[in-house]
DNA sequence: AAACTGAAGGAAATCGATTGCCTGCACGCT
DNA sequence: AGCGTGCAGGCAATCGATTTCCTTCAGTTT
């Protein structure tokens, strides 16, 4: 490469990084000389030096991928302008992978960790005392110093509750997840309190259950039975909210003449498969993900940012609120 | 960390990788001063020495992840195993983000490169000359010479068909997606010469549509008004049969009993969620994965394999065609 | 013409771990 | 006592790029 060019190695270097004094020819010379060998510098001895690796790491326990492959497109986004890459470890849940995929990644001396997980309820912090920032994205750290940043979900289901009053409902029923998942606590406790404030409360108790279609039917079910003249459901997931449209539609209620569905997600092969199409709340987690890596770059740069982050939902209206 | 240990560094380099000819107590003095600093070895500078990464790229250009999560889980299983890391890069269906991720794969000198996409269909190789080894994962690629692990979707098709005749069904029809779609043509001619062996055909030309629930309603109630005495429906896709679902349940028709149905993808959310749930064939995603990652590995220590590897497929069965 | 200035680019140290080579020392043999 | 044998561990080269320092030389100034 040198060689071809007729220079040192050194004027190399600053030719291609436009350091030092080079005249404009050489200059241009070694680039062409680059550009016809495809030569590119070796990271390893590039971040030898400079001590950094442009490299994050990123922990999921989400196996599925549901929610971290929008977390990652959305990182990647801002990383990839700084021209960093990332690391993908998935830790299925097991405590012991993550402490394993933990020590991998600082052995590569990657620059910082995203750290992700499936559900948004704050878990312990990945370790203590690391060496290099870490950032909790969808999930929060117990620790109130860590920097996360987390889907605002009491905002999400307020939302839900309030285009549902402003479609002129006043029964509303609430479906949702377990009771130990703090998600379903959370937007249940909110979408209460939103009710409360305009002197309304829920037309039956919570229905906690699972995160299934199959739940959803049963639930609304128990519904149909028990609770009269409900106008309107908000439910926990969009799965849940499919198969409450399932089990509406087979009781020939109508959507949303009769009862208005509002789901939670905006998981698209839900939301559009439904019959009809499902209003829902979407998270961001593309904006999350981005959010997150911008944050971790600040940190990385020596600008860290403590403490929980909270990021707004948006609802997307579809048929299963259609007004009129 | 040498210092701690009083020794020199090589010592400890000769310690902690098990070479050199040292006193037992040198070594176990080393590892536990290494423990209590917490000390690993900086990969770039270990790197530069070895010539090797440990780490290996993994392209996709299915952003939804539905296709590339099983792979990697699958990859990171086989790699795991001999320490290495992956890169994920999402390339988003766009040749130029491609060639980007693949250049920033180069100058990181990564062993080798997994190439994963969202069809089946042949593309054409991602580069050449490539100073790596490369293999394909459920796509393949249009050079020949190159390794590809792809599902062998026709010997699923057959098993669907199969398990449709051996339950007694003789009238079958199929509903796929569009027919530019390569999976779609190779499932559909696969099935129609399954029967064709038994002397049997299709009963009623093959429904190319999209990869829909909407486009299986619709296909469905098109069966159901011109199609007579159809006892079975294989379907390309779960989305496509779960639409066939509940169009024959609307319809008043009893699955299995009235007819049988078959997906394809063996998609738990679909599968499950469906009433009733759904038998479907299974590409094992996981297993491509680890096998795309073994023939990498196995190419990385100069034993390539060439051309593509077909990987059979498994019938999962359900209740939509549950016998008796 | 001597001295000065500044641009251009080469030489060599550096990053951290690995590894071949070599030395020093203890022990055993004759 | 003298010499050989072999283990333990230090020294220093090496990987590839970056960067500091320094040399060289052309052009300018007095």
């Amino acid at each position: 490469m040198a060689a071809l060019a007729g220079v040192s190695t050194g004027t190399v270097s600053k030719a291609l990084n436009g350091r030092g004094s080079l005249h404009p020819d050489t200059r241009r010379r070694v680039q062409q000389a680059a550009e016809q060998l495809g030569f590119v510098a070796n990271a390893a001895a590039r971040s030898l030096h400079t001590g950094r690796t442009y490299t994050v790491g990123m922990i999921t326990t989400d196996t599925i991928g549901r929610f971290s492959i929008p977390l990652l497109i959305g990182a990647e986004d801002a990383l990839g302008a700084g021209r960093m890459s990332v690391f993908l470890c998935d830790a299925r849940d097991d405590v012991i992978r993550e402490q394993y995929y933990l020590r991998t990644l600082l052995s590569r001396n990657v620059d910082g960790i995203i750290v992700t997980g499936r559900r948004t309820q704050a878990r312990a912090p990945i370790g203590a005392g690391l060496p290099v920032p870490v950032v909790y994205a969808f999930i929060s750290s117990t620790d109130p110093d860590d920097c996360s940043v987390v889907p605002d979900e009491a905002d999400g289901a307020r939302r839900a509750v309030q285009h549902l009053l402003a479609a002129g409902r006043r029964r509303i029923a609430h479906i949702t997840g377990p009771e130990h998942h703090h998600s379903a606590t959370v937007r249940a406790r909110a979408a209460t309190e939103t009710l409360a404030a305009e002197g309304l409360s829920l037309a039956a108790p919570v229905l906690y259950g699972e995160w299934s279609e199959a739940w959803g039917r049963q639930a609304a079910d128990m519904l149909l039975s028990t609770a009269t003249g409900v106008d309107a459901v908000f439910c926990g997931s969009d799965q849940i909210a499919r198969g409450v449209a399932e089990a509406l539609r087979d009781a020939g209620r109508d959507i949303p003449r009769d009862v208005a569905l509002v789901g939670f997600d905006n998981w698209d092969v839900m939301v559009d498969a439904s019959r009809p199409p499902l209003t829902s709340i979407d998270m961001d987690l593309e904006g999350i993900g981005r959010s997150a890596a911008e944050l971790l770059l600040a940190a990385i740069n020596g600008d860290p940012v403590h403490g929980p982050q909270m990021r707004p939902c948006r609802l997307i209206p579809r048929a299963s609120t259609a007004m009129g």
